[in-house]
Order: structure tokens, then C-alpha cells, then sequence
DNA sequence: ATATTTAGTGCAATCGATTACATCAAATCT
DNA sequence: AGATTTGATGTAATCGATTGCACTAAATAT
């Protein structure tokens, strides 16, 4: 039965006594084809059980309808909800994607985008590797008139079309919470500082805490790598100090996952006696006891951002762009890890600013 | 600079006078071209900026090197977790890989397949949708002679390659190790029984039981949708029953975690009063205290024994194959939740069992 | 009645790489 | 020296769909 040669448009138009292009037209429905011929020819082919071979027509037509996208790994929540988000938005479209993993190695990035571009792909969504600082490789995709957009991470040096998170924005959020929640203490859990998103949380902690008029003293920021051990070593010195702090705000939900563990252990009431925040929503803050309040950045927002933004680069494509930097607004799930009073506003405005770079 | 028209061998062939053909002999590395030319030609092309255009070359071959994996969603970490694998191992060949979700819709899983035909995918490897109970979309893969492998849900009806785990052997492994650590009332925390994974587990609990001569008492055995606030309140349940059990085998990480942070609260110790272990290994249950003893179902190996039996397959396609089962072997992850007495060994073995169907 | 549209198809080139077969010169053999 | 093999490259068809241009007959305009 199964009969191995698959029918191609040659096939119906021997068939029916036609030319293969009267068959390309009516099946793709040409105003200047008959009713009645395409009508026969639609017929014909699904008698013929025809599956049209989109390779061939990508050839012809220089368009492949394939998507690259480019992370470091899809095994984590935060990628994979990106990559969730893309297919979301290029489900209705003809699109496909093709996912490649960087592994966070240049030499890998490298050798992705070199695959993708022989697969001519019509557009490369990536977040680079951390080990990526030279930007060359990326710039072939532009040379070849290639829509490249970068999310999640990017380079302000390196000019083209981005979607990423507001991290000050993100953590000034956070801060303002806890103060609104009464604290006047707080501490930061901070990550490396030679990390921009790092950086930028620890800039809104303190632009928060200056508006409010809190002092932000030196010993209230602490740097670690924000693991979930580093965030349990953390609180037994807090616990050793003389003054207990009144707030937390960590750049990291593991870190205060950590942190929440050994003041629970410590019969240290969460958010009475401390209130705590994170920072990402992974997915465990909802489930601990309390709930972890945290920033949540919009991951499959931003796949769906960056997939949207594909498709109105190619309806005017004619002009040549300015790259454009998509910021989306972070928001801040309030659980009750910091929920001291009764709660009074809910942030989900997510629409993201956009700055011409 | 950017000179938007791609080069072809046509280009570099004018350029070196002479024909396309050798071009693509020399780049190939045919033995019937002088070193010399091949030196010239690899020169020339990387001068001239040469990229393959891998589409041509699918259409002339009938190959298209993509490969397509259809899952629910890339959103869950296991789905994640087994893409992450079958990327592991095609990064090694020159497959590509193409993700198609069915958001567990039957419609959904029957257009990815289209696209995924249209695209001349060589190869798929699909976890089907919860809606599908009919498999006949399934079996146009196979009437293409393209080979379909089915990873984590499978049926034995529909006879087609799999690589699943084995359920009721994990739940076996659980049961068995809160036997070892001395616990004699262990009550289950059980699934919907339509569903197979859930009736495999609680076979396996119930043959552990019965093989230390444990009774396995109706009341033993609860049934839930395993969700979180269902293991709050069975755990609630259960505290106000007569007897407390020393153990808890949950189908479920998710009704564990609701369970434990109940025995938490009311100073019940685990594993001292209660013992507990989950099923699938979930991130969070290494992160929570204590940590959740759980059966882990090697996700990220599912995706490379998929991806491998894929490679075989090619290997020698001569021959009509019978589709073979491969049941992996899930392993116990211990971690405090369970472990009341001193570990004595350590389950490592995931190597698959062959199995004929 | 002749000229001009218009509707409906066919022809043939094209996209870029691959490959069976042909060709031709140099090398080796008898 | 003439015959045969070998090495290196060219010719041309092919994969399947698309599309500019050409063409015919019917419809409409002058």
C-alpha cells in the first residue's frame, strides 16, 4: 500500500492532463486559474495524497520559512519559556523553529549560526553565550540581510534590534515594596558586579531607598554568587549580627530560598519579623511555605515580544532600520513572604518602552 | 560592503574557470580531484565568503538533515530535559532539530506533523498529545518511510519504536527503599487509575509491599490529582486519622511537597516520624528541607537513547525493522525526606532493557 | 468586421547542489 | 608503437515548485 514515491505536482498534472504550473497556480489558489480546474486539481490531490515539498519551494522562492533560535540551554525554565513564548506568536504564521544551543560556548555559538545560516534560515533570535564579548559572527547574520534580534542578553555596543528585561526597573519595584510594607532595614543580596543585570538590580535597590530617604549603608549590601548555600551562609551571619534587618531583597530566588530555610529554622517569623524578596518567579517560589514574593521577567512576554517584532521588520523592510531596544517591564508577584499589610495595588502593566538606540 | 547576493560554486567555478561540478567535487573532497584544484577551491571559497546552501542540497538528495520533535510543551522541564538530550547527541551529526508543540491538542499534533512532512523532516520523534487515543495521523510518518519514535508516553497497540520509562519499577525502587529503611505503614499517594503511568506505580508499590509481606490495606491507598493542595489536604487527612503511618510513597513530587510542609507544621519530624518519597525528581526537591527522596526518570537520557536508536535506525534501514521498546531504567534519588538509617547503596543502573514487541 | 482585451494555460528558465555518464589527456602495459 | 587503464574534469539531467513571458481563443470594443 504504502507507496514509497511521494506525488508531486508532476504527478497530478500528468494525471489530469495539465501542466505542472497550471497545478502550482490552482493549488495556491492564482486568480487567473478557472474555478473548475482548480477545483479538480484541489480534488485530485488529495486523492493523490499530495504533500507539498516545501524544500523545493524554499529554493525557488529563496525563503525557507525557518526560524533560528539561539540559547545557552533549553533545560532551563527561563530559556525554555522564551522559546514557549516565540512559538506562541509563529504558530500562525508559516514559520518553524530551529533550536540550537550555544551550551554558553563561543565556539558553539559559532558553529549554531553557521548551521542555521546554511539552512537559510529568514531570521536568528539569540541570547548570547557568556562567553561571547566579540560580536563578528553575529554580524555576518546582518551582512546576509538576515533579521537578527537579541533577547534576554545584550550589548549596548553592539547595535541591532533587542528585548530585554528592565532590571533596575525590576528591582526598584521590589525595594519600594518592602518599604511600602514598612521596612526600613533592608538588606541586599547582591551578585557579581562585573554582571550588568547585577549592576542594574543593585542600582534600583538603591535609587528605591534613596527616594524614600533610607540610608544605604555599606553593610546592607552583600555580594555572594547568590547560590542557594551562599543564601543559607548569608542568614547565619545575619543571625550572628546585632541588629536583625527587617527586609531582604536578594537578586536571586535561590539565594533566598536559602536565607528563608535557616530563619524558619530559626523560629524567625517570615515576613513578620523579616520580610523577603527574590528576584526571576522561578517556579519554586510559589511553592514554598511562605511563598516567595519575587520579579517576574515576563520570559514568554519576551519570546513573544521578539517573535512579533520579526514580523514587522519583514512588512517594511524596504526602509533600513534603527535598531530598536524593547525593554519590558518586569513585575513584581507579591506573595506572602513580604505581605505585612493588606495588599493594596497589583502591578501587571508589562507593555514595554521603546528607545531608539 | 555587504554584498546581499549570496555566493554559489557557480560563482566560484567562473571565477577558477571551471565547472561547478568539481567545485562541489573538490569541497566535497571526491578522490577523483587533484589536491591541487581542492587546495584552490577551499581557498577560493573562503575568499569569496562561500556558505552551503544546505536547502539545495536536501532537495537534490531527498535529505533535508532536519529532524522533528513533537512535544506538549517545551515549557515543562522534562520535555525541556529530553530535547536537551536529543540535542546532546545530534550536535555530534549534522542534524538540525525542529520543535513542534500540540499543546496536548490533537488538531495541534496533526498540523505539526504536516509542517513536519512538508519540511522533509528525515526523522520524528514525538510525545504525544493527551487527545490522541487515534494514531492513524501517526502512521502517514511511517507510510513516508520516514522513522517515528515515540519517547515517554507510548501505547502498546499502536506498534512503532519507544523509549519510555518503567513506572512501575520506580515506584517498586521507592517502595522497597522505605521498606530498607524500616517503615511497614506506607500509604500511597495515587493517581487517576485511567491513566497508565499512575496504575504502573501503584503496582509496583503494591508488589513491593506484598513481596516484604507488608499488607496492602485499601486504606492505604489514596487516590488524588496529585497536585500540591491535594497534598495538603491528605496530609491534613490523615492527621486527624488514629494511626499515623511512618511512610508516605506519593505518585507525585507536587502532593509530597503539600504533604510535607503540613507534617511540618505540626512538628511531625521527616523522616523520623514520617518518611517520604516523591516521583519525577522535579527541580525543587533537591532545593527544599529536607530534601524530597524522589524516582528520577532520566529525562535527558530518554532524548539520547531516542536519538541514538534514531542513528541506528539509518545504520541499516536494508531491513523492515520490529519496532522495539526501550524502557529505561528510573532511579531512586535519595535525599533526607527517606533516609533514616545510614544509605547503604546507591542506585545507578539506567541501562535500558531491549524489548521486542 | 476588425481591433483590442481578457481569461486561462502552457513553456521554459530558475533556485543551488549533486551525480551518472561522457570525455580527454597522460600514464602504463603488451 | 598501439592498446588499455587511470586520473581529472566537463556535460547535462535532476530534485520539486515557482513564475515571467508567450500564446490561444473567447469576449468586448470600435
Amino acid at each position: 500500500m504504502s507507496s514509497n514515491k511521494r506525488t508531486t505536482i508532476h504527478d497530478i498534472a500528468k494525471k489530469l492532463d495539465i501542466t505542472a504550473s497550471t497545478v502550482s497556480r490552482a493549488l495556491k489558489d492564482h486568480p487567473r486559474i478557472s474555478d473548475a480546474t482548480k477545483e479538480l486539481v484541489i480534488k485530485t490531490a488529495k486523492e493523490m495524497n499530495y504533500q507539498p515539498n516545501s524544500i523545493a519551494a524554499a529554493l525557488r522562492r529563496g525563503k525557507s520559512n525557518l526560524i533560528g533560535v539561539i540559547i545557552p540551554t533549553i533545560d532551563r525554565n527561563f530559556f525554555a519559556s522564551v522559546v514557549r513564548g516565540v512559538e506562541d506568536v509563529l504558530n500562525n504564521t508559516n514559520y518553524n523553529v530551529i533550536i540550537c544551543q550555544s551550551n554558553d560556548s563561543l565556539e558553539k555559538e559559532k558553529s549554531n549560526i553557521k548551521a542555521l545560516l546554511e539552512a537559510q534560515v529568514d531570521g536568528i533570535f539569540a541570547s548570547y553565550a557568556k562567553e561571547t564579548t566579540d560580536f563578528t559572527h553575529y554580524e555576518d547574520i546582518l551582512k546576509r540581510d538576515i533579521p537578527l534580534i537579541l533577547f534576554d542578553r545584550m550589548q549596548d555596543a553592539f547595535e541591532v534590534d533587542a528585548v530585554v528585561i528592565d532590571d533596575y526597573l525590576g528591582a526598584y519595584k521590589a525595594t519600594e515594596h518592602l518599604i511600602e510594607q514598612g521596612c526600613e532595614r533592608i538588606v541586599h543580596f547582591g551578585g557579581p558586579e562585573n554582571v550588568s543585570i547585577y549592576r542594574d538590580r543593585r542600582r534600583g535597590y538603591e535609587e528605591a531607598m534613596k527616594r524614600s530617604h533610607l540610608s544605604v549603608e555599606e553593610d546592607l549590601i552583600i555580594h555572594s554568587d547568590l547560590k542557594l548555600e551562599s543564601g543559607r551562609r548569608l542568614a547565619e551571619e545575619i543571625l550572628q549580627g546585632d541588629v536583625l534587618p527587617d527586609a531582604i531583597f536578594s537578586a536571586s530566588d535561590y539565594a533566598a530560598m536559602g536565607a528563608m530555610e535557616i530563619f524558619k529554622k530559626n523560629d524567625i517569623n517570615i515576613p513578620q519579623d523579616i520580610a523577603i524578596v527574590g528576584f526571576s518567579n522561578e517556579s519554586f517560589t510559589a511553592l514554598i511555605d511562605p511563598g516567595l514574593t519575587s520579579v517576574d521577567q515576563h520570559s514568554k512576554k519576551m519570546g513573544q515580544f521578539t517573535a512579533n517584532l520579526f514580523l514587522d521588520r519583514l512588512k517594511d523592510k524596504s526602509k533600513d532600520h534603527t535598531p530598536t531596544k524593547t525593554v519590558l517591564n518586569p513585575e513584581l508577584i507579591i506573595r506572602s513572604s513580604s505581605l505585612k499589610q493588606v495588599k493594596e495595588h497589583q502591578d501587571d502593566n508589562i507593555e514595554p518602552e521603546q528607545i531608539n538606540t
